[in-house]
DNA sequence: CAGTGGTCTAGACCACCCT
DNA sequence: GGGTGGTCTAGACCACTGA
């Protein structure tokens, strides 16, 4: 078992780069000259054997490039080259209330109900207020690239026709009557925070990936009357997104990401 | 080596939930209730050992904990317990250009050269035309918080007096000269979006992070003169940044972020 | 120097998918 | 069943820090 670790790969002897990440970098060349999207990669285990590393050490390598959205794996089926992100455009304070565009949405569920905490910190309530909640997840192209939960307390909008049965029917025309009633409002503005996080155990589920997977949590406070008038908190697989805000229209054009040099 | 695993630790047998998942969940309520921002954590040797799991296991819970922004590892120091992400003001468009306000930078270098392909595309010049490139640091409570590139094409801001020495003292005074020249223009607009990345070398160096670092990739187009005239790229530490849009003054709330749960 | 996190290995078993 | 990625182990050495 472990061998001494000492020759590490590239060579020069100058610098000692791990081995993990000069595999990315071979990857990395290799992904972006003899692989298109949709390909798979051989098994870990055959690619191991041919860089003359140990299985945890190429995974190192593949976790790295996961991060990056240059690929995706599935367990039973194999590594796949991932898409280029999409561009995902976060609507404008112009464009008004959430989800009001063009935007393909599905209702998880709906319901009334105290919130948590945080929440209530968040839309400058009282602990415990009850808030409208809706759920529900954000698709493009046939993909799930999202997930948002909306809190609206009831001091905003009011009433909602009571259905008790718990249907996916009732919760759907429960989010449908809040969003509605919300639009009504005349919106003074919004702002807004994305950060990384990890997808927990629900929110995981929702969005098809193992918990873990890193997301883009994108929280917007909507402002209205002269108060905070609803929340949304947004995860986006960060592997597959790329948030964009005001590009009205052009989305697909490739930033120069994180790889930009210059030729010096 | 490697006994049976079978056995995984919750007791209930229900549901298999891999050990460094659990341990993860251990650590987190550990985290909020015993211990406080600075804080140095067990070393793996032992923390492994109390929890009786290989130190390769406790390393997986730690690495999502570091990605969560929870922890920093240091090589030779130890882990201690991360301070809540900063709220990092992205300035909006009426704001005017980049770096304006009361943000703090450092200029890193300037130079005027060809462009790599993918900053001519997005700017919209045909490819190896030259532009200014501005490189600076984004300092926030004394601490490196991002690293920003910014292009300039020579058509928008033509003449930067030249000093040939390469110092940084003529570096910052070519920064200055293409920043002020920038903002006699008028700003139309800007667009922007936010990936996921990792830092490569260079990148990771002016964080003060290793390779690999995920940052957040802020990628902005400002538009005058009915073109694109200036690109920025902005790499933040993801474990310790929260970019915050349009909240004019308050940032320092915290969001109501992945861990939201309904008490149901 | 001793102590810490970072890298690496070889081998094992598990959960899942498809045929 | 046979293949794939996911988890886990025990042990080793390396690189960095600070006394």
């Amino acid at each position: 078992m472990g061998t001494t670790q000492a020759a590490n790969g590239t060579g020069t002897a100058t610098a000692p780069e791990p081995k993990y990440w000069h595999l990315r970098t071979v990857l990395v060349r290799a992904l972006d000259s003899e692989f298109g999207t949709g390909e798979v990669l051989p098994n870990e285990r055959d690619l191991s054997a041919r860089f003359g590393v140990a299985r945890a050490t190429l995974r190192q390598a593949l976790d790295q490039l996961e991060l990056e959205g240059r690929l995706v794996r599935r367990r039973g089926i194999g590594t796949v080259v991932a898409a280029p992100r999409m561009g995902v455009p976060v609507s404008e304070a112009s464009e008004g209330w959430p989800g009001t565009g063009r935007d393909s949405w599905r209702i998880v569920d709906a319901e009334s109900a105290p919130a948590p905490a945080s929440v209530c910190a968040a839309l400058g309530l009282p602990a415990d207020e009850a808030v409208h909640t809706v759920r529900r997840l954000r698709m493009m192209h046939g993909q799930v690239i999202g997930a948002e939960t909306l809190y609206v307390p009831e001091s905003v909008v009011p009433h909602v026709p009571a259905i008790f049965a718990k249907s996916s029917v009732a919760d759907s025309s429960r989010a449908r009557s809040v969003l509605r009633q919300l639009q009504r409002l005349e919106l003074d503005g919004e702002s807004r925070s994305v950060e990384l996080g990890v997808a927990e155990e629900q929110q995981a589920q929702l969005l098809e990936r193992p918990p873990g997977t890193p997301v883009l949590v994108l929280t917007t406070r909507y402002q209205a009357e002269g108060r905070t008038a609803a929340l949304t908190v947004s995860t986006y697989r960060a592997d597959t997104c790329r948030l964009t805000f005001g590009a009205s229209g052009i989305v697909d054009v490739t930033p120069a990401a994180a790889e930009v040099r210059t030729a010096s």
